[in-house]
RNA sequence: GCCAAGGUGGCAGAGUGGCCUUACGCGGUCGCCUGCAGAGCGACUACACGCCGGUUCGAAUCCGGCCCUUGGCUCCA
């Protein structure tokens, strides 16, 4: 049961093999924070998620490191917009604060640091001069480039020719030596006519002309290049050779291109041995994204739908095609996370029951498990195949449900394995909560439920069925569902 | 134009030569269960694989050509 990896780097499906067989450093490329997070981050951001969970269960000790770019002509656009910060270092932190918080809403495992811009100007400044000395950079007026051409590989992770790339005039920076070269660093302060590009038309800003920040350098004041800082922070936190680094697929080009270029320019050592790119989240026929404005915030998604019916969304396509946003899917999701729930539940529930007996085995229950647990791995042990595995844990679902229907007396063994596979698949791979009492509010809320459902078993037991229903009407108006089952009346909100 | 991914049943979405799985799920139909409903179980429905050729005993799956969609081509997860 080995791992294989579609390596964009290759195009291939390959083996995985961390450099040390212990460890993985990994390596993802995080947002630029000058906006609310969406749904298309939010999905890469639960496949690297369970990427990572994944390579915990595998036995690996995961070093993930996640950057926060919080330098940028689009954040400096934004200062003096409403109470986003009257600084392009304020902007920066109140969207970080939010996008943090998204992510612990969407029960992402954390990262072992959250590494930004601001904080590893000094490790940017030493990896250009590092370039410069060996020949790959040069300085014009203040700035410094990258000589793609004095870099062999150049276009190798996205297939591309520099004949194919050079054709794209830049226009403005006309101190370049060739087209393709890109900024490691750029003197003076930030690009005006970026930042009045990026302001918005129908929004007011308190402050006309922002400022962006700068940094002395042994070129003069200037800012960092838009690339040069994943190069020199995953350096700095994880090693000048990784072996995973992902990210969404509009960043392969020219983003990771970069990277690779004037790492391996400055180190002679591979950058990071597997790339893994997720693919793009569609709004209709165009992706979600920022600059289009045809996004759905975290922060409005997670509280409308819930984490665990987005988690099973997401997972129900896997990383490497494109998803489209749907209401209709999402709701989907959610009857399929509320099977799920609802077995985990049963079973969890029919094993604590005095029906449950280890002297009752049904072998056809005890296969079915042993089926998912080894479908389950051998789907994500295939380039991360979450929809299979999805297929798995619903098969589990039936395996629970099949059983307890089909025996007066369950096996307590069965039930016990069924809800350990749950659990360690669902629950520590997938990031579902299926232990979680739903809201965990245990209050006058489910008390006064209760009593309501007491007053309603009454009237059924009287056989006045006609109350008995309405009290059922009126609660599901309240948004609280009940099922009568054999142990009961169940409820939930 | 160049590079990349993809075109599968009403929807969504796995499957990469012959257990074809018409996977899983949603939807729809019918049974069981239930006072009813819901949930659950069982059965059925949809016998699909962009188009045209080719290879093969046999292809959704391999090869060639074509059409279309999406993304990238220096703001982008």
């Amino acid at each position: 049961m080995t791992l294989r990896v579609l390596n964009t780097l290759s195009g291939e499906l390959e083996p995985f093999e961390p450099a040390d067989p212990d460890d993985v450093l990994l390596y993802y490329c995080g947002l630029t924070v000058s906006d609310f997070a969406h749904l298309g981050h939010a999905r890469t951001w639960v496949h690297v998620d369970v990427v990572h969970r994944w390579l915990d269960h595998a036995g690996y000790d995961v070093r993930h490191v996640e950057n926060i770019t919080d330098v940028n002509e689009k954040i400096v656009a934004r200062v003096g917009e409403g109470d986003l910060g009257d600084s392009e270092r304020a902007v920066a932190t109140t969207f970080t604060d939010q996008l943090l918080a998204d992510m612990r809403a969407l029960n992402l495992k954390r990262a072992e640091v959250y590494p930004r811009v601001t904080e590893h100007v000094t490790e940017i400044i030493d990896l250009v001069e590092t370039l410069i000395e060996a020949g790959y950079a040069y300085e014009t007026d203040g700035s410094v480039y990258f000589d793609v051409h004095s870099f062999e590989d150049y276009g190798k992770l996205s297939n591309q020719t520099l004949d194919a790339v050079e054709p794209q005039e830049d226009g403005d920076r006309s101190e370049k030596r060739n087209p393709a070269d890109f900024a490691l660093w750029k003197a003076g302060g930030v690009d005006t006519d970026a930042v009045t590009d990026h302001r918005h038309p129908d929004r007011e800003y308190d402050v006309t002309t922002p400022d962006g920040e700068t940094w002395d350098s042994p070129w003069g004041e200037g800012r960092p290049g838009w690339h040069i800082e994943c190069s020199a922070m995953s350096m700095t936190h994880l090693d000048s050779s990784i072996d995973i680094h992902m990210g969404g697929r509009d960043l392969v080009f020219p983003h990771h291109e970069n990277e690779i270029a004037q790492s391996e320019a400055a180190t002679g050592e591979q950058f990071a041995r597997y790339w893994l790119h997720a693919d793009l989240f569609q709004m209709g026929d165009e992706k979600m994204s920022s600059s289009l404005g045809n996004f759905v915030p975290v922060k409005d998604a997670v509280p409308q739908f819930g984490v665990n019916p987005l988690r099973v969304f997401f997972l129900s396509a896997s990383y490497n095609s494109t998803q489209t946003y749907s209401e209709a899917a999402i709701h989907e999701a959610e009857e399929r996370w509320e099977r799920l729930h609802s077995a985990y539940r049963r079973a969890s529930e029919a094993a604590d029951s005095a029906a449950a007996h280890t002297t009752v085995t049904d072998e056809d229950f005890h296969a079915a498990v042993d089926d998912a647990d080894e479908s389950f791995t051998a789907a994500m042990n295939e380039d991360f195949n979450t929809r299979e595995a999805l297929t798995a844990l619903s098969s589990l679902a039936s395996a629970v449900n099949t059983h307890l229907d089909g025996y007066d007396e369950y096996d307590y063994r069965g039930l016990r394995r069924a809800i350990e596979t749950f659990e360690t698949f669902g629950e520590d791979v997938f990031g579902l909560d299926f232990t979680g009492t739903s809201e965990g509010t245990a209050t006058l809320a489910d008390e006064l439920v209760s009593l309501v459902l007491d007053v309603r078993e009454d009237e059924r037991s009287a056989g006045n069925y006609e109350r008995a229903d309405q009290l059922r009407d009126e609660l599901g108006a309240l948004g609280i569902e009940i099922q009568d089952t054999d142990d009961g009346t169940e409820y939930r909100l």
